[in-house]
DNA sequence: CTGTTAGCGCTTTCAA
DNA sequence: TTGAAAGCGCTAACAG
């Protein structure tokens, strides 16, 4: 293990001064062509890299980026965290990534961790109990760019258009003639459980159709809480005829309640699943899926930060929104009225 | 955006000289009640937080720990990160994160790009034309765990025993009188595809039964892949009965395979796939899984990792192997004659 | 127990 | 075009 060469090695082996070795390989200011050819040289010899930290210490910026969301191990987070790497990595900027847990406590937590690293930027993903003021000061401070978040002030963030989405998966499945449809959504503190409540209610004042609040569940999107809630609601005696699961966890929960529950897609119930996962596709029945170009999130996160990282501040508040889409597949069907009158039919399939 | 307080502010604050309020911001060295006092109030007054790049200058230590990885979009990889992160915050040290995408040229540049940024640490996963060396004179540098990953030398990593996991899934298929067995795993050139062929060939060895290396396919692990070579072995006249399908992306490509082909599990063909995700768990049928505990793996290596930089240089070279479990479950069953000689049935269940 | 001082490695005025 | 020198914010000798 080696002492590192600093620039002061690189500047004697070069023959040059310190300063006039920074400026050869920062290619700033003017610098004789020699210089450039001696230090470049002897860079190279020494093996040098440059300190960062020093770097940083002297230009006051790291070159890193803090990210926060609530759970990366979330596929959807997961693609979209992939998409901030690759155009980050791209510009030469290191990603500082953690974990939320969701966890409002915890978040402060790491948002103060990452502002003591002085990372240059923080793009935030939902987490519960988000305040907007919190928000607004935090991005007084330092450039941040959140994810589905609700902001107050002038300020820069990705959101996607959940309501829209929302009511377009209820308008289809009222369509299909369910009106004791589930939705279940993490979260109505965040913004992207009260844009999809929002858009669910207006569907079904659309058609004049009343709601039963007890189908909408945003709450916890935890797998085994889902189970639990699916299992209850489909043992009712008014049971639903269709779910509209709006988190990966709760579709995973769903998905198992409806095998114990014995029922089967779509001839019992219809299943709407969000992201457009391998799970999705798969899945026997393929699940009609909500979904949005999640790559595109990531990318326009890291875009808009590195811009106004690169002090083209823009217009400050610049807020991308993004569309979503159904994919339609084979687990949504037309009602029928066995499900919900009739004796219940048993499993259809091994499970 | 006012400017951040610095500990002379502090200092000045409190009435003290700055490393008197650095000692009792530290809690090192001796100092009075009365000047830990004075100086943890103005702190909090003044909002001072301790600027990490200054203290990583002096101290030579950035409490940051650098990973790699190919994908973490991966599941199997994002649990492993999950825990490794969850084990980091409780040190108080930060985590950053970057992929590789199995390329050992960008491999490279990212641990350059680490180096130069000065972590303490770096935890590598496997990637794509690892070259022991190359490692050992990494680790020469500086602590490096690696999972999963050929070392030289003497030098630390978490291991998963995919041979014997190979083995035992292996000897399971052929009990179930199989012998036409797919093996499907990313790059023989990675240890764990290496030792899952071992494996696979050792069972086959134990029966005496022949193998046939057209059934091994150790290379990319892209779903498009995996679903053409799935499909071309399944439209040949001597068909597979079985898929070992020992990769996340593999394994939507060879249930999408079955599915165009109209086979199903596990009349038709036999199949067990990796890492117990909620895929395996849900899929109708559900699926058997050669597994491992993923979060058991990113705990160690952060521990091995923490342990190293707090000076408690164990024994160095400190391996860890986790050992395989085989998760039983429908996707399995035994040979039927049909399937390999009589006309293929049609598909089974709508797909 | 406390203050003074010397840097960590780098960039950047400022003069030459 | 180059070099000398200052100093980013902090910690750690060392002397008091």
């Amino acid at each position: 293990m080696k002492p590192k060469a600093t620039i002061r090695d690189v500047a004697r082996a070069a023959g040059v001064s310190v300063s006039t070795a920074s400026r050869a390989m920062n290619r700033a200011g003017r610098v004789s062509a020699d210089a450039i050819v001696a230090v470049t040289r002897a860079a190279r010899d020494l093996g040098y890299e440059a300190d960062a930290v020093a770097q940083s210490m002297r230009t006051g910026s790291t070159g890193v980026v803090g990210m926060l969301v609530s759970d990366f191990a979330n596929p959807l987070y997961a693609r979209i965290i992939t998409a901030v790497e690759t155009r980050l990595f791209a510009a030469g900027t290191a990603l500082l990534l953690a974990s939320t847990h969701n966890n409002a406590q915890r978040e402060r937590t790491l948002v103060d961790l990452f502002r003591r690293r002085r990372v240059d930027g923080l793009i935030l993903g939902p987490c519960e109990a988000e305040s907007p003021e919190y928000l607004a000061r935090l991005a007084a401070d330092m450039p941040v760019i959140a994810l589905d978040r609700d902001f107050e002030g002038d300020n820069a963030g990705v959101h996607v258009d959940h309501y829209h989405g929302a009511l377009q998966a209820t308008r289809y499945l009222l369509n299909l003639g369910h009106t004791r449809i589930v939705l279940m959504t993490p979260g109505s503190i965040l913004r992207p459980g009260r844009e999809r409540i929002a858009g669910y209610r207006d569907a079904f004042a659309e058609r004049g159709v009343p709601i039963d609040p007890t189908l909408i569940r945003a709450e916890k999107s935890a797998m085994d809480f889902a189970f639990s809630e699916a299992l209850s609601l489909l043992g009712s005696s008014d049971a639903p005829t269709a779910f509209l699961c709006l988190g990966t966890r709760i579709l995973s929960g769903v998905l198992l309640a409806l095998r114990h529950a014995g029922r089967t897609m779509p001839e019992d119930v219809s299943v709407i699943s969000i992201g457009d996962t391998d799970m999705s596709e798969l899945f026997n029945p393929s699940i009609t899926s909500l979904t949005w170009d999640l790559p595109a999130v990531g990318t326009a996160a890291a875009e808009l930060l590195l811009q106004r990282l690169s002090g083209q501040t823009p217009p400050r508040h610049e807020r991308l929104l993004l569309t979503t889409q159904l994919v339609m597949r084979e687990s949504c069907g037309p009602l029928a009225r066995a499900a919900t009158t009739g004796p219940r039919k048993l499993a259809l399939r091994p499970s």
